[in-house]
DNA sequence: ACCGTTGATGTCAGTAGCTGTCATCGACGA
DNA sequence: TCGTCGATGACAGCTACTGACATCAACGGT
């Protein structure tokens, strides 16, 4: 039932390599065929060639499987927001390294759209989808924290890159044949700037 | 176990009434002396003289005992916006929304702090409040688009307003003799649009 | 050539969250 | 008086997840 067109020349230890790679594959598979539900841990394990002990090993839950990759994004922000110019507000700070780290997704949009459609089926998997930008939220208020922005500017410049970075996504992801991600980022942020900036008729209290 | 005063005079039916309000509290005592994994939830049920299957009849799962009151916030937030008088822009009155939903809390501080330092404790149920963030971010949003406030900027303006009130929520919540919840809201949003409004340094492109 | 350690896995038993199904029985309306 | 309804109890069952122990290739030192 396994494709194991590896078998001898890559084998390193007793077992075929990448078990983890293999279950997260297996996992979408099955969660697009049958639903996150219908699907058991077991079943993903098995379809991957191990036992359902072995995928709560690399996984602490079953639904943690689809949201292997996000640490990459999560590194990947916080290095942009460390490295960006000098000179920069912390707003601009901010969207400078949630763009760099949503720019993983450019080459990846396929992907990208079918473990959303996933993760939309679910209200589970949208939960932890929520949880994933909370903790992105966080490393980047970090980030911002380390180059001496105070809060509540740095929360409050994290919150708003990351919503940004949010809302941009989910039009990116529903278009067929997108722009870089960074442009629909971009033009999410003009409008937010937009936003703020109406509307604060006359006096600037009550 | 159970203390009923309630014995004879106010029964309606086979059973003490209340059976929810008493597995609320019951479940937040339980979380609060062994901690949410530690409390199992026929322990809570037992606790409210009930059995495990009601527990499960009036809620969903384990987590949502502790988010039975955030209907009325949303209810309220939504009917605010409604409400809102014209002439303000989509930001201003997604804030008069989520102010007048925040308002809610100024009566029970003790208990949200309580609450707050439970849900603090675990990791799922963050998760779980922010799964209950974003259902009150999608209503202010539809509410804000009954309103003729187009999309981004419905979306925009109240995921905006949704962060306005989670970061001041943070601050008040541990504040042992805080101001109205609305006062922080307000001063946090000032924040916001600081960073805004900062740094559009020199042409409007790149 | 031998051997002890290490690391990833298999095996097995057990707990707890959650669900479907059927029985019970006070209240209530005809 | 009776039939329906609604909330609950009782019970069986599945699946997510965990702890404990055994296995065995690779590897490094002797």
């Amino acid at each position: 039932m396994s494709a194991s067109v590896i078998t001898r020349l890559e084998r390193m230890g007793r077992w075929e390599p990448d078990a983890r790679g293999r279950m997260v594959v297996a996992a979408m598979e099955l969660f697009a065929e049958r639903g996150f539900d219908a699907t058991t841990a077991g079943e993903i394990a098995e379809r991957a060639g191990v036992t359902e002990r072995t995928f709560f090993r690399h996984f602490p839950d079953k639904r943690e499987v689809l949201f292997d990759s996000t640490h990459a994004m999560d590194r990947l922000t916080v290095d942009a927001i460390a490295a960006a110019p000098d000179g920069l507000g912390p707003l601009e700070v901010a969207l400078v390294g949630m763009t760099a780290g949503a720019g993983l997704l450019d080459d990846r949009h396929d992907h990208a759209a079918r473990r959303a459609t996933i993760i939309e089926s679910e209200p589970s998997l949208r939960e932890r989808e929520l949880l994933k930008l909370a903790g992105l939220t966080e490393a980047a208020a970090d980030a911002l924290r380390r180059r001496g922005v105070a809060d509540p500017a740095a929360g409050l410049a994290a919150h708003t890159a990351v919503t940004v970075f949010h809302l941009a996504f989910v039009r990116w992801v529903a278009d067929d044949a997108p722009p870089p991600i960074g442009e629909v980022m971009a033009g999410t942020a003009a409008a937010l700037r937009a936003l703020t900036a109406a509307a604060p008729r006359a006096g600037r209290h009550a």
